[in-house]
DNA sequence: CGTCGACTGTCAGCCAGCCGACGTTCTTGG
DNA sequence: CCAAGAACGTCGGCTGGCTGACAGTCGACG
């Protein structure tokens, strides 16, 4: 069977990829593997909605995904994460049985690996090395959003732009989220945001957004080129992110 | 030894009362009772700060702790939440190894239980029960942290006040968090908070804070008895903290 | 039992950032 | 290649909530 084997091979290359499967021998990567089915979104499709029941934690290949907090009235959403290749999410309906806490939406067309529930428990019960990479990561998961409640306690619409902006950087390149700050030198980013989108993830108005974007250019903090954000001199940026 | 045995008895109490250690048999719950050593707090002590390492979960007996982001100029702290008897925190660092990411402040006379990183490391390893409840607990804490957010973005400070109090209901008597719109009846609250510390925890300023609580009594939604605050009907307070 | 510190109550002034409005530019599909 | 929808750029007016200031209240402690 071909198809099986390719299916096998790419989500080997997806667990490969991601940090809650780091440090498995080559026979139990083979396990989970073969748990895993997969599932191609196009952009702007939902994976799943708010409220919705939930047994699947989804593992991104390629492509990205945010994770967003629908308003009632017809206003901007929040955004409160993308996870992009290597990420994963909808682990919490999984772990408490309870619905869905937010919303799922591709940012662009994304390759993702399913494990259901009963797969994911037998994994986590038998792998220690998973269970220990699932654990620090959702203690990361809580220091992000602790950080992101700071932000919005204590910095005003200019330091929450500048800020995100210095931990979409640390998230991109796979740094320490608390070295935000010690930035320094010249930073790519690839930039598939609508300012809208920009405006939902730091909670201010698309039109501030704009703004403050227009105003980080003149100084020179940040430039676009193409599809990406090129940030010259991070170090400058995180002095504007002072609270 | 008496000494021990009423501090190994002590430590059973704490346990019995956390939810990381439901469900587990009296035998495991004397070994975990043994890797315990009980500490006490003063009001306003504090228990660690940000930055500081830990390697220490900190289980409440008696008594209350808030976990506060301190600003770094003079003005006042965020609180992030408090944690009544039968709750712990501290579990961040032992999880992931970093620096604590938040300071824990005796709130009144507090009575804990600590447990260290080795002993957690076995329980958890060992025990299937813990593990599971620890799971949840955290999949619990990130739900928490995401409704805060989502209420910084969405709700102004009324919403926000209003949504408080009735999160702290539901936090007090144990309840399911998603259900907290769905209050209903009258509810009466233990206060020790000062206006200062409510307005740290959702966001406002100390003014703003007093002038709401003042049209809340006038509108007969809370009353303050003794050292008790008191919501007559949960249901109209609900109303109040619609979007 | 006076005084000192912490907390509550209240007011006026100010401004960051929201909102509505509207033109322009980009892009996508027919 | 054209039309229509989406995203960007910009403006002025309005206001929620912050700041600062000060007066009453209450409990603790010498």
């Amino acid at each position: 069977m071909v198809g099986t084997t390719t299916s096998s091979d790419a989500s080997r290359q997806a667990l490969r990829a991601c940090r809650l499967f780091a440090d498995l021998d080559e026979v139990s990567l083979g396990l989970c593997a073969a748990a895993l089915r997969p599932r191609r979104f196009r952009k702007g499709e939902t994976i799943f909605h708010t409220g919705d029941p939930g047994d699947s934690l989804f593992l991104v290949s390629s492509g990205a995904v945010k994770i967003t907090i629908p308003p009632d009235d017809g206003s901007e959403p929040a955004i409160l994460t993308t996870i992009g290749p290597g990420g994963f999410f909808g682990e919490l309906s999984l772990l408490d049985g309870a619905a869905r806490s937010a919303t799922a939406v591709a940012l662009e067309s994304t390759e993702t690996q399913i494990l259901r529930r009963d797969a994911f428990d037998t994994l986590v019960d038998s792998q220690a090395a998973i269970r220990h990479n699932l654990l620090v990561t959702l203690a990361g998961e809580i220091r992000r959003l602790t950080a992101q409640v700071e932000d919005l306690h204590f910095l005003d619409l200019p330091g929450r732009l500048a800020r995100h902006l210095l931990r979409t950087i640390v998230i991109r390149e796979g740094l320490d989220p608390a070295t935000a700050d010690e930035l320094t030198g010249e930073h790519r980013l690839p930039w598939p945001y609508t300012q809208s989108e920009l405006a939902g993830m730091i909670g201010g108005s698309r039109q501030s957004v704009n703004r403050l974007l227009a105003d980080l250019v003149d100084e020179g903090l940040v430039r676009f080129e193409a599809d990406d954000l090129v940030i010259p001199d991070a170090a400058r940026l995180a002095l504007a992110a002072r609270r």
